[in-house]
DNA sequence: AACCTCTGTTCCGGTTTTTGGCACAATGAC
DNA sequence: GTCATTGTGCCAAAAACCGGAACAGAGGTT
């Protein structure tokens, strides 16, 4: 364990629900003693990697973290894109969209768009959700070969809802139903009320994958408003994939019914 | 020189102008023998600080940093009250709006409404601005006695523009107007042609201080019209100093024209 | 007010990582 | 094909880091 690594650590212990942290929690979350606890967070405050609330017990993240973020981004062109398509639709439909990356069996959303209708989908910045229980993770995972969706869900997450795939055979299911279709689409999955319809797509120059997602309260939409706005989803990325020359977009779009 | 403080360092010289490095600049900038650098950015990328950029030449800012930067904003309450207020003002007047803070002699913008009309001031995060030659610098420099800014000001940074304090004794004249009529003005100081109004507002209890502006073409507005911007600007920022309980927010509104 | 608990800091050595110079490999330009 | 440039292993010296335990401070309780 560098001080590096525990420093990324100490990161991710931060979320939406989490946003500052004391020493103990340090120490209790990592495992670590208390005094390497203290000693690294006072050397990530002195880097600008964290910084004192108020009089000092707790941290929270830096200034730096914030611009270096910033320019994440704005690098990357592909997530530039997705999120001019995603801010289109979302603000033409008023539902909350989104454009998300992989980590992993996670979910990271990277730019949002909260929609304008009084009952909505609140914002997924800061909270990860499951690949496999969710539209816009189905959406990329559509992208890999089987054997390799297999090994990543070994052993199988515990599923949040009935209506999520509860093993790896169901989650393949559906998958092929998202390659099919050229979407993906989650009812009731991981947020109780939410639904959402996915499309992903990737720039094979720079080897990453973004996942286009429109999410909205699932008794506000019937299928065909659903597949509308899937069509839109779908249109839009086409045309980034057409122009990053991405082969493994599913160029077709097939409206059926049902969860994928 | 700790990995730590080398981490921070490699992050520091991202920007907007630069989005991703190479192990060859990373050690030009730093001073650093390319070994290091290699070994250092590579490690980072192992920790999710960095990601390779397609291939694997270049880096640039990792998830990590991006979902750390989300939590850092949403964490300050000051932060979204004040984002509340601008976002309001920004879009009634259609200008660009933002909420920024100090760091040093510099400004970092934290969240940012771009305007509506076509003419507009672009974002401003990710780029930093001299605090004694904007508006939103001088704005919270103000809220700091006098001996501590010319400190903070020795030696004095070459000013970007003729319209911009050229050394202490002129910055702290304009410190003080500032102080007398509650809000910050700027024309064509950092930046030709732009203009700027700002109010700061602080939270004793978290120690922290947050700048709103509203930033403009200077063409596009006369005096009267700055003055009612600020006006506004400084109606929502006393409510947040209520709630505060900010005791160095200046209270009184003057309407007095020229740049402070 | 005195007590107690819980949090955070400091101090120590022994151990691990980091450092920087160099030679070498890989890439791309001419 | 040659050359310039960039990035990567290797090594001994040096520095930073680790974990334990003792200490200090804040907050709450009796």
């Amino acid at each position: 364990m560098t001080t590096l690594s525990s420093a990324a650590a100490v990161l991710r212990c931060y979320s939406a629900d989490r946003c500052d942290l004391t020493v103990t929690q340090v120490s209790g979350l990592l495992g670590m003693p208390k005094s390497n606890a203290s000693r690294l967070l006072r050397a990530m405050a002195a880097c600008g990697l964290l910084e004192p609330v108020g009089a000092s017990k707790r941290y929270r993240p830096g200034l730096l973290l914030h611009e270096a973020g910033a320019v994440f981004r704005t690098s990357s062109a592909l997530t530039q894109r997705a999120d001019e398509v995603v801010a289109r639709v979302a603000a033409a439909s008023g539902h909350t969209g989104y454009v998300s990356r992989r980590d992993g069996v996670e979910m990271v959303a990277v730019t949002d768009h909260p929609g304008m209708h009084a009952l909505r989908v609140a914002s997924s910045i800061g909270r990860r959700l499951n690949a496999g229980a969710s539209a816009t993770g189905r959406s990329l995972l559509a992208r890999l070969p089987d054997a390799e969706i297999r090994a990543l869900f070994t052993p199988f997450p515990t599923p949040p809802s009935a209506n999520a795939p509860s093993n790896a055979d169901e989650l393949l299911r559906r998958v092929e139903a998202v390659r099919r279709r050229g979407f993906a689409c989650a009812i009731d999955e991981a947020n109780r009320g939410v639904g959402a319809v996915a499309v992903a797509v990737g720039d094979p120059q720079t080897q990453s994958e973004v996942s286009l997602c429109i999410t909205f309260p699932a008794a506000l939409m019937n299928e065909a408003e659903r597949i509308e706005l899937a069509r839109e989803l779908h249109e839009g990325a086409a045309a980034i994939a057409a122009l990053t020359g991405d082969a493994r977009f599913p160029a077709a779009f097939r409206a059926e019914a049902g969860a994928a």
